[in-house]
DNA sequence: CAGCCGTGGGG
DNA sequence: TCCCCAAGGCT
């Protein structure tokens, strides 16, 4: 394996000339700011990020500003992002943070990790970037540049494993921690692409274990392809923009003409309001959530 | 722990 | 066109 500071230096000096100029990165960013654009940005590109995170930023400038509000807002400023439980998990995450935290985003690892829809990837996140803190930020962009780049494999393995875990926290400098994980995200998100990789243009071309073996094809099985058209994903997603729109609560019927299957259509309903995306109100009328 | 949870753009 | 996948988390 190559020498940590080689790897350091190389990345943190692309870097330098590479980083895009993202808000949440910012010198006046807060750390509410950080936390949000964590939480948006889960499996959710940049581009589509960038809007939303303005148009909250501007709405709610503090965690209490967000705490103030009713869930639903939470949920209908949240748009089409999608996986819109995100909106309602970062919206208790406001609540808990004004009545537990005195309206402060905990710069701690462990105490970011109780908040609700914060993981471990976030926690790290938002501990390494808003506050510096030294932590092993392991999302896919840099599980990916490790596994090739170390492991010589195309692609990290399905589940984050141990031996990632120790190859991250191994590599982790004693100093400038979070600037090091954030310009690996970087090399990932832009370079060390899960389909196309430029790896001519890559800083660690030299020295990548994967790209040095001959960039061997990814063995083993498939990844998991999850159809979309017809699921109860696709159901949630349009009965859930049917109130987003509405600024009220909604009959039913106007929720029925979004899908035909009756049947799948209940269980979505269902399961939004077990998940509390939706209320449903005595007159058989529907609404986001209020509480 | 494998499956579920939205959405839209690029190859 | 269709398929892949994009700064995960939760159960």
């Amino acid at each position: 394996m190559v020498e940590p500071h080689l790897l350091h230096n190389a990345v943190l000096s692309w870097y330098e000339d590479n980083a895009r100029d993202l808000p949440w990165r910012a010198a006046d960013a807060t750390p509410w700011g950080v936390l949000v654009s964590e939480i948006m940005l889960q499996q959710t590109p940049v581009v589509r990020v960038l809007p939303v995170w303005h148009e909250w930023m501007e709405r709610w400038p503090t965690p209490k500003d967000l705490a103030a509000e009713q869930p639903g807002e939470a949920v209908r400023h949240w748009g089409r992002l999608g996986y819109p439980r995100r909106a309602l998990r970062l919206h208790a995450c406001a609540r808990a943070i004004t009545d537990e935290h005195g309206g402060e985003v905990p710069a701690d690892h462990a105490t970011l990790l109780a908040l609700p829809g914060i993981g471990e990837y976030t926690a790290a996140a938002v501990a390494s970037f808003a506050y510096g803190g030294r932590h092993a930020v392991l999302d896919t962009n840099v599980r990916r540049v490790f596994a090739r780049a170390v492991r010589a494999e195309e692609y990290p393995p399905t589940a984050t494993s141990a031996a990632e875990r120790r190859l991250a926290e191994s590599l982790l400098p004693e100093l400038g921690a979070a600037r090091w994980g954030v310009a690996v995200m970087e090399l990932g998100a832009l370079v060390c692409t899960a389909r196309a990789p430029r790896c001519a243009d890559c800083p660690l071309a030299q020295v990548c274990a994967w790209r040095l073996a001959g960039k061997p094809p990814h063995a083993g099985p498939a990844r998991k392809g999850q159809t979309y058209a017809g699921s109860d994903r696709q159901c949630r997603g349009r009965l859930l923009a049917v109130l987003r729109a509405a600024h009220g609560p909604v009959p039913k019927a106007a929720l029925d003409v979004v899908w035909d299957d009756a049947v799948q259509r209940e269980r979505a309903l269902d399961g939004l309001v077990a998940d509390g995306l939706a209320e449903a109100l005595d007159d058989d009328t529907y609404r986001l959530p209020h509480a």
